[in-house]
RNA sequence: UCCUCAGUAGCUCAAUGGUAGAGCAUCCGGCUGUUAACCGGAGGGUUGCUGGUUCGAGUCCAGCCUGAGGAGCCA
């Protein structure tokens, strides 16, 4: 008999299969009972009647509790009154290991109940469903840059210093009398590497100590950084827009079963095609003044004034330009208007705010220089930096995009929590 | 770090300052098409902690602890 896997069901219709998985739901009704089975790749619904398996095999699954493991064999078939349209029709059970007071029941629960229990909590349909569109997104994300060419060059995870003075760092005691830090951004090497392969991207984990406690941050997240020699901002934004149309397009078609239990509005996410608006700061100003908002021209965008903004469009949209003191040292200064720095965010719809950062680099060398002492960066753990400006330097540029934000956006979810299998936050270290 | 809100049965939540309750889960029983199944029964409580006000505190007051949402900062 073979085994067959819940996902590929329907390819099995009319034969005999082995499920292999653990019960996730049970309703009984004296004699038939409705065992809804996962095993991974997907649920379904198994019945099994006293009368085709017998009083034995009956009573096994009388009291079988919530995640117990178990293997049913039995016909696959098509039924409309099954969720999912598939059912099969129980031969034999077997008991793998029976499982008693699972905590997590088919009811509500509270987030930190559940965040308590996330090693448990990843078992359920929804979880599954968010899980599976991320393991998408990354996968559309690596294939969309190895199918355009850039060479995959991780950055470290370790590193001597912040990439930006601002941000707060991990420390982490290095051997006996070193301290290094946990990467924020993988950016700086990747200019390094730029200038050596050309087009490149790092893809990993990335670490940021700020006591932020909001649905839009993690401490530990996982981030896409491509870089390009011989490349400018509007470059830089045609590749960001690139990569979201193909990354929503990919999860579009291959997830949509994932996305429906999510209940997600796919009309949302099918109107993110190219070109995106790409409007100025100073454009952006205006428009939320004349929303409402009350902001000032120099300072960066709340929240609010995000949502406010990705608001007024019906797909993601790109603000550039933004005042260069609030910006990151090694942002390139507009020539014709040295007080804006070349740098973009993308902001997705239905106020999921920033997904994408980047822009255009500081390519000179007296003036990063400049930069470096003013921002009270040591100019000795920079040398390597500013090396890549001493020879051939070329102007050169790129983003970061924060994979969590994206799938909880294509998701529609409250919060990001629940994008990665085990979050990192604030107040949340375990499990 | 700051602001707001919350903490009562295993879970989700009720309870005018006056006998601490329901649904789900668990256990027992019933039911051959259930869809978070349903119906009947049973067990289950140091009301987050410490102190105060009161004849009497889950309820009012103070402090603390834990969590959630948001701000700042960011992807």
């Amino acid at each position: 008999m073979p085994i067959a896997y819940i996902q590929d069901i329907a390819k099995h219709e009319g034969q005999d299969v082995t499920i292999r998985g653990w019960l996730h739901n049970r309703r009984s009704s004296g004699k038939i009972h409705f065992l809804v089975v996962r095993d991974g790749t997907g649920f379904i619904q198994a019945v099994m009647s006293k009368a085709s398996v017998g009083d034995e095999t009956f009573q096994k699954a009388d009291h079988l509790g919530q995640e117990s493991a178990i293997i049913v064999r039995g016909q696959a078939r098509a039924d409309a009154r099954a969720p999912g349209g598939y059912e099969i029709e129980v031969g034999d059970l077997q008991v793998v290991s029976e499982a008693r007071d699972y905590p997590i029941s088919p009811k509500e629960h509270g987030v930190e109940y559940l965040l308590d229990r996330r090693h448990l909590w990843i078992r359920s349909q929804r979880q599954h469903a968010i899980l599976r569109v991320r393991h998408e997104v990354v996968n559309a994300v690596r294939d969309f840059f190895n199918r355009e060419g850039f060479v995959l060059a991780d950055a470290p995870i370790f590193t001597p210093s912040a990439c930006e003075g601002t941000t707060t760092l991990f420390p982490v005691q290095y051997f006996e009398d070193d301290t290094a830090y946990l990467t924020q951004s993988g950016q700086l090497y990747n200019e390094a590497t730029a200038l050596a392969l050309g087009r490149v991207y790092c893809f990993g984990p990335t670490f940021r100590a700020e006591k932020s406690k909001t649905r839009r941050h993690l401490t530990e997240f996982w981030m896409v950084e491509p870089e390009m020699a011989y490349a400018t901002l509007d470059d830089v934004m045609r590749l960001a827009e690139k990569l979201v149309v193909s990354v929503v397009a990919r999860v579009l078609e291959a997830r949509q079963p994932e996305l429906r239990a999510l209940e997600r509005d796919l009309s949302r996410l099918e109107l993110v095609q190219a070109p995106f608006p790409r409007i100025t700061y100073d454009d952006a100003i205006e428009r939320l003044r004349a929303a409402g908002q009350p902001v000032e021209w120099g300072g960066d965008f709340g929240g609010t004034d995000e949502t406010v903004l990705s608001g007024l469009f019906d797909r993601p949209v790109m603000v550039h330009r933004f005042p260069a003191a609030v910006k990151a040292f090694y942002m390139k200064p507009d020539p014709e208007r040295p007080e804006v720095a070349l740098g973009v965010d993308l902001l997705a719809p239905e106020g999921y705010g920033e997904i994408v950062g980047g822009g255009e680099r500081l390519a000179d060398y007296d003036l990063l220089l400049e930069r470096v002492k003013a921002h009270d960066l040591p100019p000795s753990t920079f040398e390597w930096y500013l090396d890549l400006r001493r020879w051939g330097s070329v102007p050169h540029g790129g983003f970061g995009m924060g994979i969590e934000r994206v799938v909880a956006w294509l998701c529609g979810l409250e919060h990001v929590r629940e994008t990665i299998p085990f979050p990192r936050m604030l107040y949340r270290l375990a499990p």
